[in-house]
DNA sequence: GACGCGTGGCC
DNA sequence: TGGCCAAGCGT
């Protein structure tokens, strides 16, 4: 859409006064440090601003800068990460932050381009961090942008595709303030979640509603178009809960793939009309070569993973003599303590049962397997 | 370009 | 209560 210069003007002055007397007093907002800034745009991506804020302080107490978070293994950054889902973020900034501290004397670079090459960072974060943590005047286009935009302008296309990205990406920029780039930037996104919602968007309260073609229309909620939402699969999954002594069987997650490093019980989906117990034996054997007989379900537990719904029950097992622990997917495999468990990068399905097990789930077990510990500690060593 | 990736809060 | 959503990126 083409707007005459004196609508440009007044459209951004609208914004960024509202944004100057409505802006949410969020704790990276109180903060010019750009690595502080960056964190938390990696937190934010996907993740609600109500999650992130606690999470932030709490990273920012334990890593406070590039240096610091460079200088610590990745073990420790993806377990304080569990809770904040797509783990890979976590990895990412891992990587980011060593490539700063050795690349660029610990500083983060300024320039969009030179944000865009660092790991984890893709347009919209190089983006969001060149404005506001420099000033560089580069537009940044979320979901909220698009959603601000395509109702501003009426753009009908489909975000997701070429076309319809290409006219998001230009409105977007044809509107960015270069006075204030940063703050306009927030601005947009701040209206985009406060203001102009999904559905039963604030109108009334809109600074922009004399400059909306959706608002003129009437229907605002026609834009952006939506993608029909892709059908759940449902999922039963078994995990496998081995004892010795004090100590379970946790095996580690190859560094490729979902959950990547993190560390989990045996597991593994059953299959349709397969018994539980009958897939506890084969996945026992299927993914570290181990012969057990399944003894009962301790717990079970609901989750979601993008389109699968999961149903996970976990299995006390007992170990069959012979055989050797061997993983067939996983990195490697350890009988640790509990509380060492809790320690280790888990998902938060995995730190549930952690938890269960912690405070005497499956009781029972423990002690009764404390005898068997000897003759066993050449699998420490296997897989 | 399509797909895979987590979780918690909300109504 | 369960479907829907939330400041994307990598492959």
């Amino acid at each position: 859409m083409i707007r005459r210069r004196p609508a440009i003007v007044a459209l951004r002055s609208a914004l960024l006064d509202w944004y100057d007397a409505n802006r949410r007093d969020l704790p990276w907002r109180r903060t010019r440090d750009p690595y502080g800034i960056w964190v938390s745009e990696i937190m934010l991506q996907q993740t609600t601003v109500r999650a992130v804020d606690p999470r932030w302080r709490r990273f920012m107490a334990k890593y406070p800068s590039v240096e610091a978070l460079a200088a610590a293994p990745e073990d420790d950054v993806l377990a304080e990460w569990t809770g904040l889902g797509y783990y890979a973020r976590a990895r990412n900034l891992h990587r980011a932050a060593r490539k700063v501290a050795a690349d660029f004397g610990g500083l983060v670079p300024g320039r969009f381009e030179v944000l865009l090459a660092l790991p984890g960072l893709g347009r919209y974060t190089a983006a969001a961090i060149a404005s506001i943590a420099f000033g560089e005047a580069v537009a940044v286009v979320d979901a909220n942008v698009e959603r601000v935009v395509a109702r501003l302008d009426r753009i009908g296309a489909d975000p997701k595709s070429a076309p319809g990205r290409r006219a998001m990406v230009d409105a977007a920029e044809g509107l960015l303030d270069p006075a204030r780039p940063g703050d306009w930037n927030q601005a947009m996104m701040e209206l985009g979640a406060t203001v102009c919602l999904p559905r039963a968007p604030q109108c009334p309260a809109c600074p922009l509603r004399d400059h909306c073609g959706a608002r003129a229309d009437g229907e605002p909620e026609r834009w952006p178009a939506k993608a029909p939402k892709p059908d759940m699969r449902e999922v039963r999954e078994v995990a496998v809960l081995l004892r010795k002594g004090g100590r379970v069987l946790v095996l580690r997650r190859p560094e490729k793939g979902s959950f990547a490093n993190m560390w989990e019980l045996p597991r593994g989906e059953v299959r349709p009309r397969e018994a539980s117990a009958d897939a506890v034996v084969r996945i026992a054997k299927e993914v570290a070569n181990l012969d057990v007989t399944a003894r009962r379900p301790i717990m079970k537990l609901k989750h979601v993973v993008m389109r699968r719904n999961i149903s996970l029950q976990v299995w006390e097992a007992e170990r069959l003599p012979g055989g050797r622990i061997r993983a067939a997917q996983h990195a490697e495999h350890e009988w640790i303590s509990v509380e060492e468990w809790s320690r280790r990068p888990s998902s938060v399905t995995q730190r549930k049962v952690a938890e269960f097990v912690s405070a005497g789930g499956g009781a029972g077990g423990g002690e009764r397997f404390s005898g068997d510990a000897a003759g066993d500690e050449g699998d420490l060593f296997g897989g």
